[in-house]
DNA sequence: GCCAACGTTGGC
DNA sequence: GCCAACGTTGGC
């Protein structure tokens, strides 16, 4: 099993929509390196932590589970949809999407300034200078780490 | 709203 | 295939 970080505008999709509906595709990803770690990384079973960006308070906010494989992501083909790509098509799909599950979320949210705080999180993707991955691969430790921070430790 | 950093595009 | 220009991301 692998552990990620999914990041999203709360403005757009929060983990309390997600806890709303319980399971959602994870589409509008159009980063082939994002798309990559989808294809050819990801399982189902996978847990991810549900990151907010772009907002007042960017952090971890709760976790979820990868529950299907990456499957053509449909809003690529509509002209209608902000994440139109013309590139793809349903014949020959670019872009792929995965659908996630709520599990739960964090009586105490991780900031990203918590994140940087900690010397043992220090080579974490999403720490890195410049990084815009909206999905990225965490190791064992460090999902274990972050979980001790929200007060969710084994 | 600013702007640094990055990915993508497209002319050559 | 290079690389400058452009668009996007995302913290602050």
């Amino acid at each position: 099993m692998k552990y990620w970080l999914m990041k999203n505008e709360p403005e757009d999709f929060s983990i309390d929509d997600l806890e709303k509906v319980g399971v959602e595709h994870w589409d509008g990803i159009r980063n082939y390196q994002v798309r990559n770690f989808m294809r050819d990384e990801m399982s189902v079973g996978d847990l991810a932590f549900f990151y907010h960006s772009n907002c007042k308070v960017p952090g971890i906010v709760g976790m979820m589970e990868i529950v299907s494989e990456a499957y053509p992501d449909h809003t690529a083909w509509d002209p209608d949809e902000h994440y139109y790509d013309p590139r793809s098509k349903p014949e020959s799909p670019v872009w792929l999407m995965v659908d996630v599950r709520y599990l739960r979320t964090f009586s105490s949210p991780v900031t990203l300034k918590a994140l940087r705080a900690c010397p043992e999180l220090a080579d974490m993707r999403i720490l890195q200078r410049g990084n815009r991955l909206s999905v990225t691969p965490l190791s064992p430790e460090h999902w274990n780490f972050i979980l001790g921070l929200a007060g969710e430790g084994a």
